[in-house]
DNA sequence: ACAATAGTGTCTATGAGACAATATGGT
DNA sequence: ACCATATTGTCTCATAGACACTATTGT
């Protein structure tokens, strides 16, 4: 925050801002898989990028925006209509030529959220990650972005209960189990999950129990919803 | 990046733009302790938060800066000396009142760096930081911001080699011990601490031997300065 | 009874923690 | 010889991984 040396130092600075936006990196789990929330960017003859898929967000919108989260949050719910979902800031990525309208700087955020119930907006639609990427060529460095957001989840996927916020509120161990292996792309041990995660308090039963063809499980809900849980250990001791 | 509904679409927005800055939070430690650099705010009339210590930081210069980390080398190198530290973005922090010159975004990096060498600018000294904190009472959200890479900073140590780049580039393993408590503020047991170190490869020895009034200690560097090493596991197994 | 999935137990390997023993330099 | 620190070894404990076994529902 120190007043560059060669600049003047008047009460409101002047000179050259760069622009500054919010991207968001929305993730569920839908038909066994991680995918990822893309909208299309419009048409116009000044539009960056028109009509390729893209990440939504936006500029900050001083007026409106109380803060950097509150400016994800509003673009999330207009896509998707949710509301509360789990949220967490990324980084941001700021240099001169990622956006041919000048210096451009986003903050990025991914939000984990189970996919029942939402409602999407019509120029957004779910895409499957293959990798770290989605089959369309994104906007501006979309791509990258994309990608930093599946490494982090994937690595905190390791070590924390983040897969349980793609899930609808009530889940049972098994469904849990399922969300990590999608995410992670390997097998998990039964016997060894259900120690780590019960073991941890990461959840709690509820008296109720999914009814199916065979026996029924029990259900559980997220013991502490507002604080992710934070294992000792990585899933499997490969390094790295 | 998608434009707000609200707006035109011009090749260039011109909507009001926050200011933009970057703050960096650079660590060392000397006199056994986790030191972090911080500057004194300037005086004149306009400036907010005059003479009051704050972190090292200011605005971008979309004229000089090609990205977010080349400004904060730039700001890194200028108050240190230091070209090449251990450099990591913490995050962004934005809102309508951190600054009172009007809607502002700071992208926070936080830098590692051996204590020797380094010839700080005159308005620069090296504070100790107590807790998650230091004693000065700091300019803007500096505090909050501070204590952000203060925990992500022993967050990490528990678990990756960060320690090693507060060092000299050549060590022994008892000093690279004595890092890790002093950030960690706990001691480490010598014989697990030794274990882990080598069979994470993280460093390689070098043929030279530190010399002193008893046994000769082993030096070493790091095996690949580059990326830091993750260890599978914590220090121990203490929650949280 | 049987299929299918839920949930538990047993054995082994790995690595951390605690603590002790040994090694090697200077004085 | 003695001190101080470096380096290695031994024992125990906790937990992950592998795999098998038992439990409970619907059909």
């Amino acid at each position: 925050m120190t007043r560059s040396p060669r600049r003047p130092s008047p009460a409101t600075p002047d000179w050259p801002r760069p622009l500054v936006t919010v991207d968001v990196v929305i993730f569920t789990v839908r038909e066994a898989a991680l995918q990822v929330l893309l909208v299309r960017r419009p048409e116009g003859p000044d539009e960056p990028w028109p009509g390729r898929w893209a990440l939504p967000g936006g500029f900050v919108d001083v007026e409106t925006d109380a803060d950097l989260a509150a400016c994800a949050l509003r673009k999330l719910e207009a896509k998707t209509g949710v509301a509360s979902p789990y949220l967490e800031q990324l980084g941001s990525w700021g240099d001169a030529r990622r956006d041919p309208r000048g210096w451009s700087v986003t903050s990025v955020y991914f939000a984990l959220i189970p996919a029942a119930g939402v409602r999407l907006r019509e120029d957004a639609a779910w895409h499957t990650v293959q990798g770290d990427a989605v089959e369309p060529e994104l906007a501006f460095d979309h791509a990258a972005l994309l990608a930093a957001a599946v490494g982090r989840l994937r690595s905190k996927v390791e070590y924390t209960s983040l897969p349980a916020y793609l899930l609808e509120p009530e889940f049972t161990l098994t469904e849990l189990q399922q969300v990590y292996e999608i995410v992670l792309e390997r097998p998990l041990e039964k016997s060894a999950f259900r120690t780590r995660v019960l073991a941890a308090g990461l959840v709690e039963p509820v008296p109720r129990r999914r009814e199916g063809a065979c026996r029924p499980a029990q259900l559980y809900r997220l013991a502490r919803p507002e604080e992710p849980v934070v294992f000792p250990r990585t899933f499997s001791p490969r390094r790295g």
